[in-house]
DNA sequence: ATGATCAGCGCGT
DNA sequence: TTACGTGCTGATCAT
């Protein structure tokens, strides 16, 4: 039982883990691991917390609050009243002093409501555990207990006893991770970008975002009526009500009722997602009606009711959390809500964007966006030189791509060359085939085919980079980033050749998505210190992959945005050099 | 009835 | 079936 369940770890069949771990009879969790904790106050412990090099800190909270404070300095953990909280602040605040955490960031987080500034987290469990394996859905304590010190932990612990071998973890894997995280080279990444970075996502956390609640309130009204009319329509061509948001009803709508032809299927049925829709736009006057009661649904539901509803009362603001170990490539992403996906490419949407405000009326938000930031990963690792020149000579890089693929000069591109070289660059990133191509600019296989082909030829070096990438990760089974950062690829090893396949375009694509994401979040750390170096009052509030968005004092803007250029744009050394857009307006709308 | 999970879908970079 | 995410609604199943 051991050996399979270790092995499944090993391959990171997270899936299949987590249904071993179903089937295990409580029998076989025999050997809980119990650690020891006392409750202590402030002065039995002051002398050993005076003398130590090192702590382990853990708070059990309820919402926002404090209840307990959790130390260890490496035996029995000892548990605190909150109401300790201000004679031990002069030691959280204390850089010297190294604090060990099993997650960080709520830390942080839950510190500030007390005015104070955790100092000295020198590491963090989760981000160790991240770093070693990115790939991971989750990083919980009995996954870790066992994999590092070979501990059996119970899952579904009470929050306190949760909260106590959370501590423990905290000081006790110190020494297995920071170890294992050596010995695969990712001193770097975990000391210069991920722990760094942890305080300045709480930053940004715990500042949010203004919203304009009053102006989502009326477009909601808006959108109900037009959706309304539109539900009206669609019922009258369908010639009976029918929920519509229904994948599957609609299906039978269209294709049985209705007798039009299905385009392609889905594990349940035939599809009716958007590219299906606009293919049947000729076929039925329902289909138009259709697409557009989609568009205006998906942004009522997802942006303009839900939204409003997760302003924070107090602060009446849009707190995100982004989240620092979830991506497999080192991308943040964000949740609860997501401010990371906030539309942008259609009017119905780019009004949501309108309400993003800054505090204060006279105060801006500042945008600025890495100008093609992948591409520009790739001409530095690839070296090729027609890429490189390209963002050099400051050219639009589809355009260019046009020009070299279809032969033709510059000045005679037109737009439809133009998207299509589009298409061919974002599926070079992505890790391309002829077959994804096609189906993305609705063309034959073979087409597509020519346009990838004539693509090597013109930019040999970045063929020959990804036949070396693709090769390389055959080797070692991973591939890594520019600092260093890893992504494991089991992938490569499957007998089915679409899963390989999967791995040759993660290897890839992982290779300059998450070298991007590197830059960007070096860059962010330097922005961070620099508003401080600087005195500056703007703040750093949201990221969104290729671009950091700011809070800008409206005195300010003129020496924010010549900060945030230098920052961004110095903060990796790349051939060629990164290049940063600003704009700034009163609203998220218009600062694009 | 209520909650958990999956499928389908579509928003962003 | 070109990469990486979050989250909505509806359907289905367990409780």
């Amino acid at each position: 039982m051991k050996k399979a369940s270790e092995a499944f770890s090993e391959l990171e069949f997270n899936t299949l883990l987590e249904r071993l771990k179903k089937l295990t009879p409580e029998a076989e969790k025999e050997a809980h691991f119990e650690p020891s904790y006392k409750e202590s106050s402030f002065e039995q412990i002051s002398t050993e917390l005076k003398k130590a090099k090192k702590v382990a800190l853990n708070f059990i909270r309820e919402s926002d609050e404090i209840n307990s404070i959790l130390l260890s300095f490496g035996d029995s953990v000892h548990v605190l009243e909150a109401a300790e909280l201000e004679k031990i602040k002069p030691y959280l605040e204390d850089k010297k002093l190294k604090k060990l955490t099993f997650d960080s960031k709520p830390l942080i987080f839950a510190l500030r409501f007390d005015e104070i500034r955790l100092a000295g987290v020198s590491f963090d469990v989760q981000l160790g555990a991240y770093l070693l394996q990115p790939t991971r859905t989750n990083y919980t304590a009995s996954d870790l207990g066992f994999r590092y010190l070979k501990l059996y932990i119970g899952e579904g612990q009470d929050s306190f006893r949760q909260a106590i071998i959370d501590c423990y973890l905290a000081y006790h894997l110190e020494e297995p991770l920071t170890k294992k995280l050596t010995e695969g080279k990712l001193e770097k990444v975990y000391n210069e970008l991920e722990l760094p970075l942890s305080p300045v996502l709480a930053a940004m956390e715990y500042r949010g975002i203004g919203i304009n609640k009053e102006e989502l309130k009326t477009y909601s009204n808006e959108l109900a009526q037009m959706i309304n009319k539109l539900e009206e329509e669609i019922y009258r061509l369908a010639g009976e009500e029918f929920n519509i948001n229904s994948p599957s009803q609609l299906s039978s709508i269209l294709f049985e009722k209705l007798k039009l032809k299905p385009v392609k299927k889905t594990k349940t049925g035939y599809s009716t997602d958007s590219t299906v829709l606009a293919k049947l736009i000729n076929e039925h006057p329902i289909i138009e009606n259709m697409i557009n009661y989609r568009e205006l649904a998906k942004i009522k539901s997802t942006y303009v009711d839900a939204l409003p509803k997760m302003v924070n009362p107090k602060t009446k603001r849009l707190h995100t959390t982004f989240n620092q170990t979830v991506t497999a490539t080192g991308r943040l992403s964000s949740s609860n809500p997501n401010l990371q996906n906030i539309p942008i490419r259609t009017d119905i949407g780019k009004r949501i964007r309108k309400a993003f405000v800054p505090a204060r009326a006279t105060d801006l938000l500042l945008v600025a966006d890495y100008s093609q930031i992948e591409l520009r990963v790739l001409a530095h690792l690839s070296k090729d030189e027609t890429l490189t020149k390209a963002f050099e000579e400051h050219k639009d890089v589809h355009q260019a791509t046009a020009a070299e693929v279809f032969g033709l000069p510059v000045n005679k591109v037109s737009e439809e060359a133009r998207r299509k070289a589009k298409a061919v660059n974002f599926g070079i990133v992505y890790g391309i085939s002829s077959f994804g191509l096609a189906q993305q600019l609705q063309i034959d296989a073979k087409e597509a085919a020519t346009y990838i082909e004539m693509y090597f030829n013109r930019y040999p070096k970045v063929k020959s980079f990804i036949d070396r990438t693709v090769s390389d990760a055959y080797k070692k089974e991973f591939v890594k980033t520019l600092y260093g950062r890893c992504r494991q690829l089991p992938e490569l090893k499957s007998n089915d050749v679409r899963i390989r396949n999967f791995g040759e375009r993660s290897a890839i694509n992982s290779v300059i998505q998450g070298s991007a994401a590197d830059i960007i979040k070096q860059a962010m750390i330097n922005v961070e210190n620099a508003l401080f170096t600087d005195d500056l009052m703007s703040r750093m509030v949201l990221q969104v992959h290729d671009e950091l968005i700011f809070e800008a004092m409206a005195l300010e803007k003129s020496a924010l945005s010549s900060l945030v250029k230098k920052q961004m744009e110095s903060a990796y050394v790349l051939h060629p050099s990164l290049e940063v857009n600003i704009s700034t307006g009163p609203n998220w709308l218009e600062a694009k």
